[in-house]
DNA sequence: GAGTGGATTTCGCAT
DNA sequence: ATGCGAAGTCCACTC
């Protein structure tokens, strides 16, 4: 038995009905699931019209919204964390207004049938750990950075240079600096050409031989050639290799680890 | 009344019963909503782990999947279009694979708790159009070229250079070759590096006097210093207001422009 | 199929 | 608050 019912169902209800418990759902900071035929206008950062069609409502209890399309990963409209509602019943027809301030923005949403309206208590206090990120790529090199190359030692993560952040910086076995640039996934002429201005950026600062490392899974096409143009270096490195590694150890925190 | 009963519902199903419904919703391509008491693991691009919790489950006829916490905007979950599944009761809890290949990788959901399971039939046929894109900018430009200065003719759109895709591309009342870089939001940095790319791109291959402008709503902080010193220019445009140009024009399509 | 860039991107982190 | 870059980004479009 429990103290609480964490949902409350109506199906098919009347446009009336479904308002009052929509009402009370957003005053308690409920989550709310509506299925019914609605369109949708939204003003703000840019405008869309959506025509009539049968669809899926999510209202959570921070105030985000999702409409739903039958199909497609993305909600075709929607409004971040953070919105005020209005409700309001005209000519049977729901209106739900979601109203953000800065930016300015509204949704609104009319529906003529509702399918289904739920209210839900929800409780959900789930850690969510993902692996595998670039982050995770920048720990490991500077938890075992043999990863990049024999005699590596890293210097600093994240260092600030002109044109941006430097990953992992260091000094290799042969006193050379190391810029290094990585990507979780294919690299593209964009992170050499990022990677280039950085170690261009090194070479105005000191008076030593600098290398660039772009450290990717694998490399797009052509980005082979740009590299050796530039005379760059490329390290192949599996985001997921990385993640086991991190798992092997406890450090978890990036400032740990210099 | 309705010859297809557009909503099915079970409220507070035991977990034989959720499965069985899931199963005909998946064969019969319906979209799928699930409440209830879920873990998630995922594997494939990365790695992710989301432990107990309750939260709200969206399969739809496509392939998709989205796992929504009780709060936020995005899917702490997801698969995109085009999975297959498989279902299974192990112990009391209802397990659903979506599996997607290319990339390889497969999201498992675990229920022990199920408070709302719904299989929607759902019609959507409504067109969506959005205003005040990026694309809106540069149609408007090339439509009413008086926008971006007086005596400017655009002579290419998406115009392939070295460092990428010159947004317009035309000659000033001058005769001096004007390179527009355009953004729908507040410019930073990074558009100005790129203006600036594409400019010396230009000036390396032609004999002749080559402007830079930059068109987009507003500056961001040190941005018009930036464009002093590298000697490139800023005309304000709200992407709203060609968005309205564009609605008193019937030609739709890029092509047509030139 | 890969490459490129935009997005009502959202989100988190640092200044 | 603003700025900057990553994302399991997704998505549309071109080559």
């Amino acid at each position: 038995m429990r103290s609480q019912k964490p949902v409350v169902i109506l199906e098919n209800p009347s446009v009336e009905e479904a308002v009052e418990l929509v009402r009370k759902a957003l005053s308690k900071r409920r989550v709310l699931v509506i299925v019914g035929n609605c369109w949708v206008d939204y003003r703000g950062r840019a405008s869309s019209k959506l025509e009539p069609g049968e669809r899926i409502i999510l209202i959570k209890g921070d105030g985000s919204v999702l409409v739903h399309r039958p199909s497609g990963y993305e909600p075709v409209n929607w409004q971040p964390p953070g919105c005020l509602f209005q409700t309001h019943v005209v000519d049977d027809v729901l209106q739900i207004r979601a109203i953000r301030k800065k930016p300015a923005e509204s949704v609104k949403l009319f529906l003529d049938r509702v399918y289904l309206v739920s209210a839900l208590s929800l409780v959900d206090a789930g850690e969510f750990s993902l692996y595998a990120s670039e982050e995770d790529m920048q720990k490991a090199i500077l938890l075992e950075p043999s990863l990049l190359e024999a005699g590596f030692k890293p210097i600093a993560y994240e260092k600030k240079v002109e044109p941006g952040f430097i990953d992992v910086y260091g000094v290799d076995e042969a006193g050379r600096f190391v810029v290094v640039e990585i990507k979780r996934k294919t690299a593209g002429r964009e992170a050499v050409l990022q990677l280039s201005k950085y170690v261009k950026a090194i070479k105005s600062m000191v008076n030593r031989e600098v290398r660039g490392v772009l450290v990717a899974p694998h490399l797009g096409k052509g980005v082979q050639r740009l590299l050796e143009t530039l005379g760059l270096d490329f390290k192949p490195l599996d985001p997921k290799k990385c993640a086991e590694i991190l798992t092997r150890s406890k450090t978890k925190k990036l400032a740990e680890f210099l």
